[in-house]
DNA sequence: ATCCGTTCTTGACTTAAGTCAAGTAGCCTG
DNA sequence: CAGGCTACTTGACTTAAGTCAAGAACGGAT
């Protein structure tokens, strides 16, 4: 199925300048290095609902996200979907450990949209870790980043009730609403949908 | 996920020896860089209660803990205290964002017990990554296994009730009752300590 | 369009966990 | 070996969120 795409990308970067500026952001980049991390990721085009990767699986890549939205989630002993990261643009998804380590991942991974990506396997991120130390130091800021984000939201989930997550959810990640069924947004925040739909219905009284 | 316990340290080995222990269990470590890690790190000891990282501070180095136990933990609007992680030997602790960063830290980290460690500052991480890549293998393992099983955790506490999570901290990790003060166990776990009180006179009934 | 299967909403009711408050038991430390 | 500080327990009560069930609204496929 072809998928559309909406080029250019902001500031019509093509996918490859869009990650060398999140690689920027973080670390300086050199011109060889950045020929290297050029030949190193392939630009791939995911569909709606498509699955990179399912529970149980050995992760095959680790995707930057150019545009588009994925969701890490795990099933539960009664079947159920508990969503626990959600990544958009200019974010990368993958199980790292399955990946590096070459064993079965605890999560499963799905795009929520048409989805953009530019993946780099086992093989490629080896390679780019020995050549690359720029790179290295970005996946290393990506993921302690990504680790301090979950510990933060994780001692929200305590702290706050779920009308003031909501709110704040609103507050400083409105675009979520609209790319995101409200049911995953639900499992993600750890509640239930029916809660999530009373919490709304409250607010706009 | 089960907690290691040595003491005293399997087989009699000192710190060093322990930490290139837990290096090998991961990756190869050759005989030069063996060196160059018994080089760079350094044994300090920690008084129980004593803090190695309070939020807002930049962290000054990354642990590995040789014996002990330390908290990371946040500090909620009302100055409720929510601990997000507990680390025992054999385990790394530091906010790594932090200390590779140079950016303030968002959690504080205390020693729950008498610990010993062997620290590593900005500067010997840095040059440990250049110089010794089995060692940035060894820290990709740990951040990466570390990530996966927050996320585990967040999943487990919505779809499990306290009581179940309770019985498989019981099961699977019954040490830790031996070495953490119950009411941060409750903390850790999402709950009230009266919850958990409860929780414990309903099992043992 | 129109059908079918989701997703979302709403209502009535239940329940797990939180809150507040009081008391007990440990434990350092002087 | 007291005194005071915390940790822990227990009871009574409240409440946020879950559950179950039914219907409405939306969206993709035909």
């Amino acid at each position: 199925m072809a998928i559309p795409i909406h080029y250019p990308s902001p500031g019509g970067a093509t996918p490859h300048e869009q990650l060398l500026n999140c690689c920027r952001d973080k670390v300086a980049v050199s011109a060889e290095e950045e020929v290297m991390i050029r030949a190193t990721f392939k630009e791939r085009h995911f569909a709606r609902n498509e699955h990179i990767l399912r529970v149980g699986e050995i992760c095959p890549f680790s995707v930057y996200i150019v545009r588009g939205v994925m969701r890490d989630y795990t099933t539960d002993a009664d079947g159920v979907e508990q969503t626990t990261r959600l990544a958009f643009d200019d974010y990368f998804s993958g199980d790292m450990h399955s990946l590096s380590n070459g064993v079965a991942s605890v999560y499963s991974i799905q795009c929520l949209e048409e989805t953009v990506g530019l993946t780099i396997d086992k093989a490629g991120y080896d390679w780019l870790f020995a050549q690359v130390p720029a790179f290295t130091n970005v996946f290393h800021y990506v993921r302690n980043r990504s680790f301090n984000v979950a510990l933060q939201l994780m001692a929200e989930r305590s702290s706050k009730s779920a009308e003031q997550r909501y709110l704040g959810l609103l507050r400083e990640n409105p675009q979520i609403f609209q790319r995101v069924p409200l049911k995953i947004i639900a499992s993600w925040m750890g509640i239930q949908p029916e809660t999530l739909s009373r919490i709304r219905k409250n607010i706009t009284l």
